[in-house]
DNA sequence: CTGAAAGCGCTTACAG
DNA sequence: CTGAAAGCGCTTACAG
């Protein structure tokens, strides 16, 4: 016995099913007195419809699925916890896909995993094919990209370029010149862009101050805090090393900080380390960092899902950047003869 | 046209609906050449099967739903991450559930969110009520909880009290004498019994040395960084602050390391704080703790719900326990008349 | 305002 | 080996 049923219930009240349907669905065509008698009986049967009956008649599963790395970038984690709320509310459930590796989207996603099951889509930090973007639409399913862009989708972006710009200022303002870099592998099964774009934007800054990033300064790895820890270290550990670091992102600057100490190199005073995107980590650890909202690009990337789901068109949105210091850059050491302080000089 | 549907896929092999149902399923009662002509429709119409409609006549949703305060505790999305692949390995969809505040217990589980939709449910560091228990059994769902216990449910344990006694050998060991708590109110809203759990193992292995803590050294607060970074903050600034900080949580110890720092103390040397459940934020900001094992005990719990989905028995387990040591500990300072070093008694 | 019936897209005995 | 039919539990025109 799983429970009663919409019939048992009609039979309970002495009413028809379809009845029933109607004081569950809040229809005003029905009397009060039989309204009173069907909830009584749902109430004495303990009768909660079924979700899956209800969505095979009507269509609509109140189920969106998130698509999106979770556990390789903690940047996902903080974008759900604002999506979750606004799903939760509005009555939807969360179902997440988790990619991992770049084969893993190709399985999962164009197939039974989202076909017919999802009434919307978010994209976090990862894109549909243009196979899949296709598919999704033929079925008529919203949906929205965080992170990520497309054509013809709904996108919630930074502008990492600029972002990357605003890095470089803030260390040329404090006196650095001798500048290095640490980001991604540009050429990653996932198609993330994001490192290439702030790393673009960073040397073009740079680059009109008449400085550039001398290749063994200038570091690509996979994503994570130890690929850019193993790195760093021989680079901050050599005869010159830079005076300053931009990673793109939070994660690997913080690698890049456990380098430093590891090089026996103070942070900022004889390294400024800045990172992107303000994850939680860089409060905790004093990092600075270039600081897009997270929670609320997820908050917004459910509530234009919502909007869709409720027939809207909805457009993308920009959202904006921030410096937040937090004294992990400081101004270029100087010595006595006013040249720029290496750590070779010092003491 | 959402898709093509079974009939059009009977109709365009030339075949009854059963039989392309029987091929969908492997069923062997297919003859070879139906099967060719059948997977060949399949192909031409891009047909997948409706797992909804798959999912009425069946009575099975291939998705588990995994309750949990996913943003208030790091450490279930380090459970999350063994749970996921092992779930999405075995092909059902994992549905959150967030529980942030205790009266969003109520609203969510009981009722529409898990009845009739799930398969199974994962319960973590939360629990069902009884009346939920009773409910999830009368519709046969299996339920599997993580970091809490029930009495008639499979759950996979730590033993809290002997960890908290662990962090007391190791202080005591390293000769500290005067040593504080830092943990969760105990009354809270959730039933989360582990930080009182911990912190009686810690007291009843410091009363067997002789010592107890004093009033004004045992603080217990909300569950979080800030919380606790404040109300350490005093403590630490005091005339007489204790040598060494047992908290209950990674991201409560976190949060006296940056009161420490706030006042002034250095760790180790000045101030020894060891956590407990080694979530990744202890491994960079260097904080010895009491270890659990988080992403084996999701995919242990997984493991076991899906045995009990396949019909199994399933029993509980108890996760073993370990110190890591990353230098936030260190032996107490003693002055030169051999007084136990306070910080108002050195330089 | 209400009931009976068709339909959502599958699966699965039941006959043949 | 295969087809026709019933059934999963709802919703929603369609009549009255």
């Amino acid at each position: 016995m799983r429970g009663a049923t919409i019939a048992k219930v009609a039979q309970h009240a002495g009413v028809g099913v379809g009845t029933v349907s109607r004081v569950l669905n809040g229809s005003p065509a029905v009397s009060e007195p039989t309204r009173r008698r069907v909830l009584d009986s749902i109430a004495a049967l303990d009768y909660r419809p079924n979700p899956v009956a209800r969505a095979l008649s009507t269509g609509r599963t109140m189920a969106v699925g998130v698509v999106a790395p979770f556990f390789t970038q903690p940047s996902v984690v903080e974008r759900m916890r604002g999506a979750s709320h606004a799903l939760a509310g509005a009555g939807y459930q969360l179902v997440v896909f988790d990619v991992e590796r770049p084969e893993q989207a190709r399985e999962r996603l164009g197939s039974r995993a989202l076909g017919g099951r999802m009434d919307g889509v978010l994209f976090v930090s990862l894109a549909p094919t243009d196979a899949e973007a296709t598919q999704l639409e033929a079925a008529h399913v919203p949906v929205v990209l965080i992170d990520r862009t497309h054509p013809r989708l709904p996108c919630i972006t930074i502008d990492d370029a600029q972002g990357g710009r605003m890095a470089a200022r803030h260390l040329l303002a404090l006196g650095h010149r001798r500048l290095a870099f640490v980001g991604d592998l540009e050429d990653n099964g996932f198609g993330f862009e994001s490192s290439a774009r702030r790393r673009e934007g960073f040397e073009e800054e740079l680059a009109a101050a008449g400085i550039s990033i001398a290749p063994s300064l200038r570091i690509q790895r996979p994503h994570g805090r130890a690929p850019a820890r193993e790195a760093a270290l021989p680079m901050l550990s050599a005869a010159d090393p830079p005076t300053a670091v931009f990673a793109s992102s939070d994660v690997q600057a913080i690698g890049v900080m456990e380098a430093a100490q590891a090089a026996g190199l103070t942070v900022p005073e004889e390294l400024s380390v800045i990172g992107f995107d303000n994850v939680e980590a860089a409060e905790y650890t004093g990092l600075t960092t270039v600081a897009q909202p997270l929670e609320e690009s997820g908050a917004l990337g459910a509530e234009l899902l919502l909007r869709a789901l409720g027939g809207e068109a909805v457009a993308g949105r920009r959202m904006p950047l921030e410096i937040v210091d937090r004294g992990s850059t400081g101004p270029v050491r100087v010595d006595r003869d006013g040249a720029l302080g290496t750590r070779a000089v010092q003491c």
